[in-house]
DNA sequence: ACCTGAACACCGTTCAAGT
DNA sequence: ACCTGAACACCGTTCAAGT
């Protein structure tokens, strides 16, 4: 064990990894992705850049360790519903995660740039699995759930933190697509456009994640 | 009308914006996004950075045409399955776009970090929503058909670009999830162990896909 | 009109040297 | 043992000046 703060000589150590840790997600919520650099962080912690590299190897291991983070308790929400059958517990779970992205600015973006392995994203891949396999689904298909429910998960929060990011009402902004629309172009965008422009994230990542849920039903 | 090479005043332009367009594909494809700078792609046009900026007014601005090209032709899809109902229309549509992505590396990341509103995406958009409208879904169902399938098809094509470059074998990495998962936690996941490191992504896709033609069946 | 040269204000990362 | 100082090899973007 050479890891840092092992044992107590030499000075106390005036960083580690819990609190650089902290440190960077704080500065994700108040500056956002972009504005997060080693050196900003630093900064943050009174350190010089350079230092911050004898708790993390490279800035993709930090922010691994920030998406790991942001995955805390959200495989608790499968034992939420009690006496919930598969679907409430999935559709839970599901909510949980994308609830878990929104609570930090760009916390989908973060999550989708990494590729944690650690207890808090195994925990939940275990738990939809679990919820899935007790519910009588094959192995294979409750596998194959998991990467459904989460890629659309993603993907879903990815497109909404960029719209609230853009300062769009909506998952389009109204402005812009009424405008081209209006042209006479794209007749069914236009048909679409009070759905299209609304504000209402939570309605659509609802919608999704029935058809999935109603997709699964009926393959079981 | 003042943009670049409006007259055939001065010198003959060096640069234009579709050639411009064109080298960035083809660095992107070689070097990949973390490697395509302006720096970078100047070089491979032979002039310095500082004259690219006469063609997009940012890099932002290179990536979502770079985003839009991509999408050329994605939305003929629909036309292809000719006696086809909504279903195989709407799976042409997805599969088409995912093929898109997958076809220039980082495709994916590049779509998924832009907004273009350029007449290939609102293209596909207006053909999805009209695809979903022919059917006979309401208008506000047949928008948040188009979003669900995009997001989903966008967040699975991230996660399979992402595990290609990581050299993993298929969703997951079998080295370090075999050992984490042999440990005798994440029992569920070492049941889904074979289908959660099989290389198939198409078939990963083809079964979320699924469930969702399967909710929307259900819903209409 | 189009591009160069040079600068501005940054990056992530490394590592000898200090304490 | 832990951190600084300084460097290396870059970034995106701007803009006066050349041709």
């Amino acid at each position: 064990m050479s890891s840092p703060s092992s044992t107590g000589r030499g000075r106390p150590p005036r960083l580690d990894r819990a609190r650089t840790l902290q440190t960077a997600l704080d500065l994700l919520d108040r500056s956002g992705l972009d504005a997060l650099t080693m050196r900003q962080l630093a900064e943050a912690m009174e350190v010089r850049a350079g230092a911050l590299y004898r708790y993390f190897a490279t800035k993709q291991d930090l922010l691994t360790a920030m998406a790991e983070r942001m995955m805390d308790g959200v495989a608790d929400a499968a034992a939420e519903p009690c006496g919930g059958d598969w679907s409430e517990r999935l559709t839970a779970l599901a909510r949980a995660m994308r609830t878990a992205l929104l609570a930090r600015r760009d916390g989908a973006r973060v999550f989708a740039g990494t590729h944690s392995t650690g207890e808090n994203i195994l925990g939940f891949a275990d738990t939809v699995v679990g919820v899935m396999r007790a519910a009588g689904f094959p192995d294979d298909d409750a596998a194959r759930a998991l990467y459904t429910v989460a890629n659309f998960t993603v993907g879903h929060t990815l497109e909404e933190q960029a719209a609230l990011q853009r300062g769009d009402a909506g998952p389009a902004d109204p402005g812009v697509l009424a405008d081209t629309v209006a042209a006479g172009k794209y007749p069914h965008l236009q048909a679409g456009l009070p759905t299209l422009t609304s504000t209402d994230f939570t309605r659509l990542f609802e919608f999704g994640l029935d058809l999935l849920i109603e997709g699964l039903r009926a393959r079981r």
